[in-house]
DNA sequence: CGAGGAGCGA
DNA sequence: ACGTCGCTCCTCGA
């Protein structure tokens, strides 16, 4: 036996000891050690960067930044560091006059929704927000990817770390890949230097509400389980309900609604929901009341989780994946009600990483023995994408849809949307 | 070099 | 303190 290998043992057998003594060793033997190698191969095979485009866009971007840093210092009447949040609140709240608002640990706020309330009042504030989204996007991605390529294989290769979150979740750093812009058009355009190599495609598959599917699992309410069995949409099917309305709703309605789903599986108070929804703090509380009304199983499977957590001090996910919660006994308030959060929000968000991890290992190893030609590239919490042949995509689709929505035994359906083009953003 | 603020994604 | 989980950029002060 090699030495090295002999050596191993001892550490092996204390972490496996250690695992079982918690009661996590089932999780790491039938979902964390198979993921080992699909990560491993994710990392080593990288996903190819079209350089161009990304020149292209830093190009443009950098001739809009230069044109805003202009007007920038013209409103100002100074020149003045535009990446210093200290000297922009000495222009804006000194030199300008405009009314300060949310204060931080060192100063005057200057982020984005400070800057939103004060644009209709001056042109800097909302210049300097253009500002700010173009320079994040410059300095994170478009003069940080071309870096970061492998010269040999023009691929980037990020690191995904299995433990990195605690609640069971990857994250992706060097550089991340999880958080390549979507939302914004100018944003979006980065997605386009990510493509498929010659001869071949992207294929991208996308959990849909997963988060949702599950707190509806986990509380087993009737009307959540319903509505998804039903292949409704879940944030329409919560307006009707808690507006008490029937047929189609009004897209504001909607977006109230959906604010209301997702404030519940983060323990969001009246507060919060209040600002989000603009509406004012009554409102808020009878909103609340209202749906757990509405969603009795949900406010008992809340309530259970935390009684769970304080008695046992850990909560857990769908596999056994525990988080330990000290925070829940402490006599800091503030302290507590975050630990309350997370109680709430690990079990759904973990569970959800779970699943998703299960079935990586799951499509790795159908992909690999029926289209040999296809590779997973990235997961992105939600979504996973891969590459193939262009002639495989149909086969490959087929295996991930199969893979991500079977075989889980939950009392709601997942479902996953697929989709395949020549670029990462061709595949949503 | 680390803390803090800010902003990108799920 | 005021909705969860991450990573990275930049400034500023040690």
């Amino acid at each position: 036996m090699e030495p090295a290998v002999g050596a191993l043992f001892p550490i092996a057998q204390a972490l496996r000891s250690q695992l079982e003594a918690r009661e996590q060793w089932a999780l790491y033997e039938s979902l964390e050690h198979p993921l080992i190698a699909v990560l491993y191969d994710m990392e080593r095979t990288g996903i190819l960067v079209d350089r161009e485009v990304l020149a292209r866009l830093a190009e443009h971007l950098g001739a809009d930044i230069a044109r805003l840093e202009a007007e920038l210092t013209a409103l100002a009447g100074e020149p003045f560091n535009l990446n210093s949040g200290p000297q922009i609140a000495r222009i804006l709240f000194e030199k300008l006059g405009l009314k300060t608002g949310r204060r931080t640990k060192t100063g005057f706020s200057t982020d984005q929704a400070v800057l939103e309330e004060l644009a209709g009042s001056h042109p800097f504030p909302a210049r300097l927000l253009e500002y700010r989204v173009l320079s994040k996007l410059k300095s994170t991605y478009l003069d940080t990817l071309p870096e970061v390529m492998d010269p040999r294989d023009h691929r980037i290769h990020t690191t995904f770390n299995q433990a990195g979150a605690a609640t069971g979740r990857l994250s992706s750093s060097a550089p991340n890949l999880q958080n390549i812009p979507l939302r914004t058009a100018q944003g979006r355009e980065i997605r386009r230097a990510f493509i498929a190599p010659p001869d071949g495609v992207l294929v991208g598959a996308d959990y849909s509400q997963i988060e949702l599917r599950v707190m509806a699992h986990l509380s087993g309410d009737p009307h959540l389980i319903e509505a998804f069995r039903s292949g409704e949409d879940i944030h329409a099917s919560t307006a009707r309900r808690i507006f008490n309305l029937t047929g189609d709703i009004d897209p504001t309605l909607r977006a109230r609604a959906k604010i209301v789903n997702f404030g519940i599986m983060y323990g969001m108070g009246a507060r919060s929901l209040a600002q989000q929804m603009g509406i004012g703090l009554p409102e808020a509380q009878q909103f609340i009341a209202h749906y757990f009304r509405l969603y009795a199983r949900v406010r008992d499977f809340l309530d259970a989780t935390l009684v769970d957590a304080r008695r046992q001090g850990y909560v857990a996910t769908l596999f056994g994946r525990r988080r330990y919660l000290p925070g829940l006994q402490s006599l800091n308030g503030g302290e507590r009600s975050l630990a309350e959060r997370v109680a709430i929000n690990t079990p759904i968000q973990g569970s959800a990483a779970d699943l998703m991890k299960l079935a990586m290992a799951r499509v790795h190893v159908a992909l690999m023995q029926w289209v040999p030609s296809a590779r997973l590239l990235l997961q992105v919490h939600d979504e996973l994408l891969l590459e193939c042949a262009a002639g495989d995509a149909e086969a490959a689709s087929r295996i991930v849809r199969e893979k991500m929505e079977g075989g889980f035994d939950l009392k709601v359906p997942l479902e996953v949307s697929v989709g395949r083009g020549p670029t990462w953003l061709d595949v949503h």
